[in-house]
RNA sequence: CGGGAUAUAGCGCAGUUUGGUAGCGCGCUUCGUUCGGGACGAAGAGGCCGCAGGUUCAAAUCCUGUUAUCCCGACCA
């Protein structure tokens, strides 16, 4: 066929418009719709679907590392939230308050919870009393409330779903170790499934979490050239626990306080698949995430046997993958081009002439590529295809972030970098919060992460040049 | 929250300047022919013109207000 026909005439081309691409493949792929209510979406099956894959890979690998699930009240009262100042300050302006109990003006009112720390610390002080209490690693799965200004589907939504993860510990070190365990889970999850390459590392003190001692991060690239912050893992170090008294008595009878962790990822990780994979005929899913993992498009399906054998395919193939068979009147072109947009990995073709050759064709939405395969192993090849787009999606993300990450040693090319071909740009920088402010204000870039894999640039900050040793990803961000 | 734009059938739009019977394409329903990259014909169904006020004999159209969405900034997962 001639690739250059735009199969899709629906999705404005990503080169033309990538804000609209974005939004034209949500709507195609039927992710999510708009909703009455300014600034939240609805969830539609396939983005649901998506979501609950997600889910599933990543509290089986929480599980893993002990982690227990619990469910907290939605509902925070004002004076909870007062009791840790740098937090209570970075998320005031953005809660939604709750004044009225039926038609009673309420004593004191509730706040929404952008994000559960009170809860789990007021929960904590009562639920820890001995070193054996210790360690207490739990999580939830729920939804938020910010009053966000703006608003995106998936991006930035004023309620979005999450996990939040809140671990007490009894030393330092501990609270320490599982922060960054949770780091590398998060990075694994987003490798391995997501097949989305990430920069692991730390946060400079103007971008960490309100109430944090450390806030560590994986950073992904988009294809437009811009970050998003994937995941977050914080070290609150003994902050929380002084402002709640959340304290043990250690095995020498002496009182401690508690050293605490949280970790989350959000619903916006699906604007990073999208963002990541997609292409001018729409959404892209890896294998290991996608609801549908092949279509089954019989053609002339009128014809005597086809839906018959359709039926038994799919049949087979579900029992150990996820397959579904469109069996309805549309044009089979019509739905080649339909699962290709909602990013189906595989297609699978069945038709008269497959039947009489004990056939199926396998179709990659990668490169279209087709393999002719006798139905007596086709488990056997649709596994090797599916493991083979799986590899190839994250060879392809992999190499568009190295294309765009670029190095910089003046503040010159530093700004023409940013400016002119955007993704991430390494830098020196001193570790001043001013320098920050600055090259954010120079070029609306801002510190990513200090990368734990460091190189050494130069031995002078980038915009101030007194002496640096630390290399910071830079880049604009969503 | 500032600056700009939009809201008419499920989707995409015309109609608004100059007030006078609600339109087009796609989709949807039924029947027939089709089926290996968005098939074709015929016949149908579908609207309080975002919402609330106002002006007028008469409002999708003019005036207020309001809500939602999009784009660009500032703020944020």
């Amino acid at each position: 066929m001639d690739d250059n026909k735009k199969l899709v005439e629906e999705i404005t081309p990503m080169g033309e418009d990538f804000a609209r691409w974005y939004t034209d493949i949500i709507k195609k792929a039927q992710l999510c719709d708009y909703s009455g209510v300014r600034g939240c979406m609805v969830i539609q099956p396939y983005g649901y679907a998506i979501w609950e894959n997600i889910q599933n890979e990543l509290d089986s690998r929480f599980k893993k590392t002990g982690v227990e699930n619990v469910y907290m009240p939605m509902f925070i009262p004002e004076s909870l939230l007062q009791k840790e100042k740098d937090h209570v300050e970075g998320f005031a302006p953005e809660v939604a308050w709750v004044t009225h109990g039926g038609m009673e003006k309420l004593q004191e009112r509730l706040c929404v919870r952008p994000t559960s720390e009170t809860l789990f610390c007021e929960h904590y002080s009562g639920a820890i009393r001995s070193y054996r209490d210790l360690p207490k690693v739990y999580n939830q799965w729920c939804s938020v409330v910010r009053w966000e200004k703006t608003t995106r589907p998936f991006l930035r939504s004023m309620e979005f779903l999450w996990q939040e993860g809140h671990t007490a510990h009894a030393t330092a070190e501990e609270a320490q170790e599982r922060t960054i365990q949770m780091l590398n889970v998060y990075a694994d999850f987003c490798e391995n499934v997501l097949a989305i390459p990430v920069i692991k590392g730390q946060k400079t003190d103007k971008e960490k979490f309100a109430g944090a001692k450390e806030t560590y991060t994986i950073e992904s690239l988009m294809h437009d050239g811009k970050a998003l912050q994937s995941g977050t893992s914080h070290n609150f170090g003994d902050g929380f626990a002084q402002a709640f008294g959340i304290q043990y008595l250690d095995k020498n009878n002496e009182q401690k306080y508690v050293h605490q962790t949280s970790w989350g990822m959000s619903t916006r990780i699906i604007g990073a698949i999208i963002m990541v994979h997609g292409d001018d005929a729409g959404l892209k899913l890896p294998p290991r995430i996608a609801p549908i993992q092949a279509v089954i498009v019989p053609v002339a399906q009128h014809k005597a046997g086809v839906l018959d054998a359709a039926a038994a395919l799919r049949d087979r193939l579900s029992e150990s993958f996820r397959v579904k068979l469109d069996d309805s009147e549309k044009s089979p072109g019509w739905k080649f081009s339909e699962y290709e947009m909602r990013g189906v990995p595989v297609r699978i073709e069945i038709g008269p002439k497959d039947i009489e050759k004990n056939q199926a064709v396998l179709v990659s939405r990668v490169d279209r590529s087709k393999t002719f395969v006798s139905l007596d192993n086709i488990e056997e090849e649709l596994s090797s295809l599916l493991d083979k787009i799986q590899q190839q999606m994250y060879d392809a993300a992999l190499e568009n972030r190295e294309s765009k990450t670029s190095t910089a040693k003046t503040y010159d090319e530093f700004k023409s970098l940013i400016d002119e071909k955007g993704g991430f740009v390494k830098a020196m920088w001193c570790g001043s919060e001013e320098c920050e402010q600055k090259i954010k204000e120079d070029t609306t870039a801002t510190s990513r992460c200090i990368p734990f894999e460091q190189e050494h640039i130069s031995d002078t900050c980038i915009c101030c040049g007194k002496p640096a040793d630390k290399m910071v990803y830079w880049g604009k961000a969503y």
